[in-house]
DNA sequence: TGTACATCAGTGAACGCGCGTTCACTGATGTAC
DNA sequence: TGTACATCAGTGAACGCGCGTTCACTGATGTAC
């Protein structure tokens, strides 16, 4: 194929760290180099002149789909600004719809990495751990309100989501989803 | 080492299921048959003669787990049958404790298996979808009462453990035991 | 502005390794007499 | 109860395959004059 334009080279750079976030959340951080290099349209060859390390991008990853989570959450916050409580039930309910449930890798991070984080080493500052932790207090954060606890909301959300996924096709699963809607809306 | 007594074989047996119950809560479904047989004392090769595939051992490791948090359940209930309450407040209490959280081998199948059952097919009846989901419901019927809703509670348990477990280490990780603790005390 | 050459993004084959699974072999167990 | 032999649980090496990573190669891009 030859050398590629720099502007080019950068472009792709930055479409295989938004493949990889993508792919990570949906099927785990363990898709292989190959699967993601081949799902962003190249060959994984050529990956290590991108990236240090297959650590290295999932740690990119991380940071890319928590950076558009963060931006989702300014923008309804910034939609309802006059009535904070119409922008977290505008949160809480595509939060805990089926169109959330059904896409993982479009979804929210928190749900998607929590038992990946979980199973894998601590990686350090600027890791996907600290990314990760970073954005579980500011999601609970733009939750809370003077009446109850942020970090609680936020575990009956991921809690009803990761349930849901995990019962995918039965009733169950849309049962789950509803019971937490009517918990957390008043 | 030659043959082994049917009782011995029988025993062996029962030991594979019990080691990868724990180890798969610990380390998720795809740890290798290699690493679970050299855990229960064995050698991977033998594998084979007392399992049909690996997927089948996941199925029982599944089961296994599930009936023992169905024995754990009802030993709490009859610990404490005059006071339901009581018996649901100490379910919850060692649900969010640091121990809990630091020990998934050993702890709830319905999170440690989460993530593991929403990336993988289904199972067909008998499988460990299938397993789950009744697993979730008899959860969430032990949780209920007159006033909520079990899958709700079920939602706030398994979504403070998985961030916790997710972001061990750090002061949010016992934040949010402490917060869901505080929330489902009444 | 044109030409000559160094750079380097991407390719595709290869590396050592661990995976799930198979298989020839072993020798104590279980059975038939 | 004792002996002869078939069974089969467990062993350890091997299978084809996919993994993360490396590398010689390519040719268009970028740079020096």
């Amino acid at each position: 194929m030859g050398r590629v334009s720099r502007a080019q080279a950068e472009q792709n750079r930055a479409h295989v760290v938004a493949t990889a976030s993508r792919l990570m959340r949906e099927r785990g951080t363990h898709v292989s180099v190959a699967d993601l290099m081949g799902a962003a349209g190249l060959t994984h060859g050529g990956f290590y002149k991108q990236f240090p390390s297959k650590d290295a991008l999932v740690d990119e990853a991380t940071a890319h789909a928590f950076a558009e989570l963060a931006r989702r959450h300014r923008a309804a916050l910034g939609a309802a600004a006059d009535d904070p409580g119409a922008a977290r039930r505008n949160v809480i309910d595509d939060y805990l719809s089926p169109a959330h449930r059904d896409d993982p890798g479009g979804g929210c991070p928190v749900a998607a990495f929590a038992s990946d984080l979980a199973r894998e080493p601590g990686s350090g500052p600027g890791g996907a751990h600290a990314t990760y932790a970073a954005g579980v207090t500011g999601f609970a954060r733009s939750l809370a309100d003077e009446e109850q606890d942020g970090l609680v909301r936020l575990s009956t959300l991921v809690g009803a989501l990761v349930l849901a996924r995990a019962t995918r096709g039965t009733d169950l699963s849309d049962a789950l989803l509803d019971a937490a809607r009517d918990a957390l809306r008043p």
